[in-house]
DNA sequence: TGACGCCATGTCAGATATGACATATGATCC
DNA sequence: GGATCATATGTCATATCTGACATGGCGTCA
């Protein structure tokens, strides 16, 4: 993704699903930022079924809670690493994040991780 | 991950499989670093059933050829993002992606390696 | 031999991400 | 009300990533 489109992208708030066409996005963005949100969402998940307060993540992940925020929220200043590494270190494995990359498309059983 | 390791990752040119222990990586560590060097696998191999050399890549991502090798060749200085931006602007899915992710790892049909 | 195409590797300025901090909101309890 | 906890949001210095450029190796062809 090129950086003005992350500019335009920051300064919307990436709101995904409603204004694609709007800002220009290509498939491509969209899809990446899908998968971002999917798993930020994961993280969350994992997070609270572990009963875990953002405070603790952080310290897991020796990072801070505002970043825990943050990578929760899908901000767009969270990098594809900080959330896959994050998910590895709540415990999901390959096969896990697999499942939520792959994402709403074409998933097979019950939903996903 | 933290920037400690990244660095002595980066001195060692992360020979992932090898070196596991001796840089005293985590699993989440190699595991991240399993699944980057699946992806820079399957982009050089998009790259290659496309017939596209380097450059050509290069031009489509609206990048270098520089950078397009050290993608393929798992260097560490190629972020997670990049690495699936890439693979998303060749025209891979994000089931595509999912399966390469899954790596090695208990994939399901026939057994593999 | 030289010229050319393809890929690898090093470097660097500028762009982006990160952790940390401050601060704000809302919920809950006393 | 006040205190405490969990979460959100903004900012900032520093760390890291990125594209671009230079250069070198290697094979091929004339």
């Amino acid at each position: 993704m090129r950086k003005s489109k992350r500019t335009r992208l920051k300064a919307a708030g990436w709101v995904v699903g409603s204004v694609k066409e709007f800002l220009g996005l290509s498939e491509a963005d969209t899809a990446l930022i899908e998968m971002k949100l999917a798993l930020s969402q994961s993280l969350r998940d994992r997070r609270k079924k572990q009963g875990l307060s953002q405070v603790q993540l952080a310290e897991r992940l020796q990072s801070s809670q505002s970043r825990v925020a943050k990578i929760e929220a899908g901000d767009p200043s969270v990098s594809m690493d900080l959330l896959v590494s994050s998910l590895l270190i709540l415990g999901a494995s390959s096969a896990d994040l697999a499942k939520t990359i792959r994402g709403g498309e074409k998933r097979k059983g019950p939903h996903a991780a």
